[in-house]
DNA sequence: CATTAACCGAGACGGTACGTCTTGTCTTCAG
DNA sequence: CTGAAGACAAGACGTACCGTCTCGGTTAATG
């Protein structure tokens, strides 16, 4: 699901998916969930994940080629489901924003979503294939879906059509995910509001 | 410097600082900074180090706790000097903001210091204790160095003075920090200017 | 073989001793009987061992304790199929323990041998319950051959039967071991007839 | 004192002896001993020692070269006063060897002497030139003190003039120490007693 | 008696080996 | 004939000591 690699790598006598095991797979992706919530991702080893999972080390293996990717597959498992869904279209832009923003910050103080959040984005550090794989599958539909928002606000006469429409939406999301990842300060919903209207501001045609 | 531990843990027999050789100090900082440019953070071994600073591990353990210490102040040896400069103040504040964060991005481009930051950020995510401290020391002067030369332009009238200020200066560097931690766009200075503008456009007093 | 432990110790999670590689514990003990004739015992180690067998270190630690319990299997290796053999009875005792006794010194005389029981003579003064293992396993068989022998002298009526057999056995043999032990004289085969021309002064039944 | 190294050696800068710390000495010898009775050789480090004796560790190394040899001064202070002393001579031969040999052994169940003299065999085995020098200085003495007392014997015509006086020697003294190194059976007066007079039977004149 | 060289306690240093841990592959054996 | 169990080769981990090397602070022989 999450898989990292490029499918033109050597590709040793691939196993046949067809006779994947769904009980191993989901106990695999359980366990390294359940693990990752209680040591962390450093502290979190395979050997613990198939011991925990009652399954033989091989057939993680022979499923994922890393740590990081059976990790991501259990984040891909838990957010993959509302990628790039549309925002609501209520006709009141700061509105809808609102709404949508603060269910990002809700998911972000949920501890495991905050693990595991925490874990794809520092092996994203790492890993450029990677962080290229999930902002293209994950994060730019998301983004995308901002921008479609904002492109039907700006139809509608509400904000200046002469912005960019890439830096629009940074300016809303960047700050929130910036003081999640540095703790620089509280993510309440109070928060989100004076973002929005400050956001806003910029967004005003001009007279 | 980047100790992150505690003063109240157990301290076993504390090495006396007078005696530390500043010759090996020197030459893991240099060692580590330059393999965690050959090979990055992960693939860099307490033992690789060693080898090449020409220095027993004990050494090493006897000055710093773990691994990510060591990059921690190959970290802080490289951008401690300039945290919490005042920014520079003509009068003119998009101009000024252009020349700090053109200095920011063309740090970022540095190769060494692209990873050396990532592997800060990385680490940040899995040491809380860590996070804080380095927000302190190091990201927080910085932020309120920016927020220092928002109130001057405030009090020259030139900004609207209902605004967080705090929220201000997120705006002009979380979007920054979020391409380059995601990679969802090229950092130019072509999209600083863009971006200061548009942030400006937030700033402006009310008519 | 050589194993030193009590069975009633913790016991972490065995091995099972039916998976073990046969080809790793041979390429082990080769290479510890060569190091120990290159360097010896005090310079021989764990790593170089493994480092020269191919091994991984857990390999070894998997199935010997200490590098004094790989060495001593090593000589249980060269020694142990002639343990408690019993001597030849050709009906004149002198002439048989020459025969026997020659082939003691001989064995001494060789290298590796004298190497390897050095080092198993060394190890059994430091631990205790080894020295015990090894008394019982290897030379009191070998004490109890020489004293059926002397026994089956005795029953002839060439020796005395007064005499406690394990003080025979003990003139016979520990002299020899004495001597190559503390070097204090050569091993030749003259002496060792001397030494078998004096002791049976000491059996000659009394008239 | 027990120094084994050739004077030949390249020799850095030999110490002044006559500025030497007595008491350093002193502490050095007392802690060394105290901690072979409590760990044993194989655990005894320099370290320990120079913590117990409250000395720097170059202190212990400008006088004595390894463990080692520490331990053998330990030893050399224990026992070297009686080497070489003479037996006593009674005319009667049995009664004489009897005195001496019941003292060896008494000597032999003192657990700290029992420690060092196994320390001191273990190391003789591991360093020859060590074993030389040992037998040279201590245990030739003694042996030909035991030599001294026979050949008055013999010159009293009450034991063969035949016999080789060093095989003579051997009877008497391997049969103890073999036994209290191979631990094969216990140490008392009776056992050396019945020693004694079975070897006496060997001395014998020939009629 | 003052000087001064050397030894002293202390402990940081460059190293080596330890015994453990984890990785990713390979082998065995039970279902 | 699959897959759990786990032994394997590899190698980094963090620790313990080794024997050497500074660093002040005494201490004892000499001038």
């Amino acid at each position: 699901m999450a898989q990292t690699s490029t499918p033109e790598e050597p590709a040793r006598t691939r196993p046949n998916p067809r006779r994947r095991s769904e009980r191993a797979r989901k106990a695999i992706l359980t366990a390294a969930g359940e693990l990752l919530g209680e040591v962390g991702y450093n502290r979190l080893t395979m050997e613990a994940i198939a011991a925990r999972a009652k399954v033989g080390k091989q057939t993680i293996y022979r499923w994922w080629p890393a740590k990081s990717a059976v990790v991501l597959d259990v984040f891909a498992e838990l957010t993959g489901g509302s990628a790039g869904e549309p925002l609501p279209d209520t006709g009141d832009l700061p509105a809808d924003l609102r709404t949508v923003m603060h269910g990002i910050v809700d998911e972000l103080a949920d501890p495991l979503m905050d693990r595991i959040n925490r874990a794809v984005i520092a092996e994203m550090q790492a890993d450029p294939e990677l962080a290229e794989h999930l902002t293209r599958t994950l994060l730019r539909p998301n983004l995308d879906a901002f921008g479609e928002r904002l492109r039907a606000a700006r139809d509608a006469g509400q904000i200046d059509p002469g912005l960019d429409p890439a830096i629009t939406v940074e300016l809303l999301l960047a700050p929130i995910q910036n003081r999640w990842m540095m703790r620089t300060g509280a993510l309440s919903h109070a928060y989100v509001d004076t973002l929005i209207d400050t956001v806003m501001r910029a967004l005003r045609p001009r007279d």
